[in-house]
DNA sequence: CGCTTTTCCTCGCCATCCGAGCATAATGAG
DNA sequence: CTCATTATGCTCGGATGGCGAGGAAAAGCG
């Protein structure tokens, strides 16, 4: 061990990484506001003209950026306009729902196109892994030798990825993460998948990035939906119980094992009730479909999203207990977040799943109420969010392109 | 308007900065683990050693760092051990308190030395400004002119600022916060205070950072208390209420208007109770010197604070009555503690102000029933908090110090 | 056709961070 | 005491990033 020999310095780490420092914010500018032009690129980041140039042009020759003319306007020469490289680096999002999965593939303008998904079979693992392969082909180029090897419950659409190999795959799964294992391994085993998903026969290895389906439909709104720009903003999403995300600067918090985001489990209800959690008196079930078969005084239903939606279909047609039964959800629900508005003074809050379906007279009322007075002069904003039933499926391309994009994933894939 | 002047980048930000971020990451380093040595510092932040050389010479003849010889051990050229220097830059402090207030100077190392304090009087402002004109001389040097001028309530501690003007100000409000105003403004009068002491004819124009108090706690156990090292931590501080932060890397999460941390105003209460908030069903109501009161069945005390102090003297002296109340809020604190950890998944909890003396079986067994079933086999430690009654004074020297090492902060200084 | 306006590009400068080699200061074996 | 060993600090030249200044380019306007 000569003195020359760095002893425990595996990296250059900070010349490698400060390198693409700077290319890395221009490119999340870019993805921020695709068609932005030069000038305002340089005075958004403080940039001088020359280093602008520098910058985009390395961007440009490695085929991240593109560069087209922007609309003239008065006098003066002509700038151009900066977007994503249509046939730029892509990544892998993959949807894991109760029921179902979906693989899509995006390209840095974050818009998934949906290659191929299937029904959840006791094979999932191997259905996983064979669509993962047909997505990310070992070589470049050999995915032309794709079979539309339609399973029993599978469908593909062939060449999504353009021939270049993903560089990450993001993934969305519909339980809690804590420590990137899945906590309700007894309801949907899939502990092992994301270890699994990372290197297989069929496919190089690249990069699984896992999330909490309702931490990445708050990414999705924070970067392209209700909550863009927004600081600090809070995202909820009413499916079976309440998920969602406290975004700071479009990052979700995550906390000490990626668990964080459990809302549902703050013990806003009535503390003698029992939650499956295993806690008393949360939240999560004074809010979805077993909560409303409860005002209503039936059995609590096998699926409650399901019944969910049809006790909503039947209040928006009128009926009078259905009514009454969804006015109480959508109290309890106008409530917490009132209380979240109090404790974390969003910007914005976003709903999605079946919580803009609860919005009314109900709502509006118990979320004044619950604001601290100070508040109320002007309320923060209640949004709903755009992304719809994609949300989970735009997060995992979001988070899949933010690790890509970073300075140490630019360095990793052109440096 | 030539071509070479630049039209609106006020500066060349980014090369300023960038030139001090690897400075303000050393002196972080140094400041979170001082004596820490040269070659520990490297492999922690993944500096050559001829960076680290390069930096550290620097640091040291700016007079921020010092060092000294390292107990030698074993073989080889002996090594430094690297601290803030004694007399280096100094930050000033200011606790305001219901009662009275009091004004510190600290240097690099976070310990404050009160230099002055009074009983809050009328002309609050201007015993402040005088208290601030005394410790920040306009010229350096002239300190020396200082004059034990002892008003009414008032007192001094000469010459703490050892001749260097402070180059921050760090304000700990006992209010909430909205965009650096006091919301309970008719409660306290403080709503010019922050701005009226930026500047005064006694003393320079200093950055003054204001901060709300159970945040300033948090911060403050995060650095240098109960959260060291802790990604995600969360510190409540049970006063009169509740107050506290959600921590992130040690950085308090502050919110749109920095009014976030008001976990004393989630609904983890009965809905019927009115809380002074203006909300309903607060937390807060349930946890102080009032809800104890209501327990006991008498009148909510002028001063919950004291009165709460009293209760639990005479609980711990054995009265069954005050035994029960205080388990009775004990059980409210458990409670909504484990809610917030099921939300957060915080690395630690750290409790401040009366909280340490409620915690007792009734804390514990309401703690783990509270919390979701997956997590009771490792649940999250709750810790005392260290620094006690100063800890909003410590917090606010970690705010001036934090923005005096920051990049920025040092391009400011030095460069 | 030239002038104005706005933007882009090239060049030299200075900064950081790096690797390599050498210098330095301690231990410990003989 | 001397000298090999060991761990660390320092110096130097090189690579690279960001900047300012000046000139070039591309449009409109008269």
């Amino acid at each position: 061990m000569g003195s020359g020999e760095s002893s425990e310095r595996c990296e250059p780490y900070r010349a490698r990484v400060d390198r693409w420092r700077t290319s890395a914010s221009v490119l999340d500018e870019v993805r921020r506001s695709p068609g932005l032009t030069r000038v305002e690129l340089a005075t958004r980041l403080n940039l001088s003209s020359a280093t602008t140039t520098e910058t985009v042009a390395r961007l440009r020759e490695s085929g991240w950026l593109c560069e087209d003319r922007a609309p003239i306007s008065g006098r003066g020469r002509p700038t151009t306009c900066l977007r994503p490289a249509p046939d730029g680096p892509r990544v892998l999002a993959l949807d894991l729902r109760h029921e179902d999965w979906r693989l899509a593939v995006a390209g840095l303008d974050g818009v998934p196109t949906v290659l191929c998904s299937g029904r959840r079979g006791d094979d999932l693992t191997e259905q996983l892994r064979r669509a993962i392969g047909a997505a990310a082909p070992a070589a470049p180029g050999t995915n032309d030798s794709f079979v539309a090897s339609t399973g029993t419950n599978e469908s593909f659409v062939p060449n999504g990825s353009g021939g270049r190999p993903p560089l990450a795959l993001g993934l969305a799964v519909p339980a809690p993460l804590s420590d990137d294992v899945f906590v309700r391994a007894t309801e949907l085993d899939w502990a092992p998948i994301a270890a699994d998903l990372v290197a297989g026969p069929d496919h190089p290895e690249i990069p699984v990035l896992p999330g909490n389906d309702a931490t990445l439909a708050g990414l999705a709104e924070a970067r392209t939906g209700a909550a863009v720009g927004a600081g600090t903003a809070l995202s909820l999403t009413v499916e079976v119980g309440i998920g969602g995300t406290l975004l700071l600067d479009g990052r979700p918090q995550l906390g000490a094992h990626g668990a964080a985001g459990e809302f549902g489990h703050l013990p806003f209800g009535d503390p003698a009730i029992p939650c499956a959690c295993g806690a008393w008196g949360c939240w999560a079930p004074e809010l979805d479909g077993r909560a409303l078969a409860r005002h209503l005084g039936v059995d609590p239903p096998a699926d409650p999203r399901t019944f969910a939606t049809e006790i909503l279909d039947r209040a928006d047609a009128g009926d009078e207990a259905a009514l009454a039964a969804v006015a109480r959800v959508a109290a309890a629900l106008g409530r917490g977040v009132a209380g979240l508005v109090n404790a974390h003074d969003p910007e914005v809050v976003v709903l999605g799943g079946l919580a803009p379906r609860l919005r009314g007279p109900a709502f509006d009322e118990a979320y004044e109420r619950g604001l601290m007075a100070f508040r109320r002069a002007d309320p923060t904003p209640v949004l709903d969010g755009v992304h719809g039933d994609d949300a989970p499926l735009d997060g995992a391309v979001a988070l899949a392109l933010d690790d890509v994009t970073s300075a140490e994933g630019l360095a990793r894939a052109i440096g």
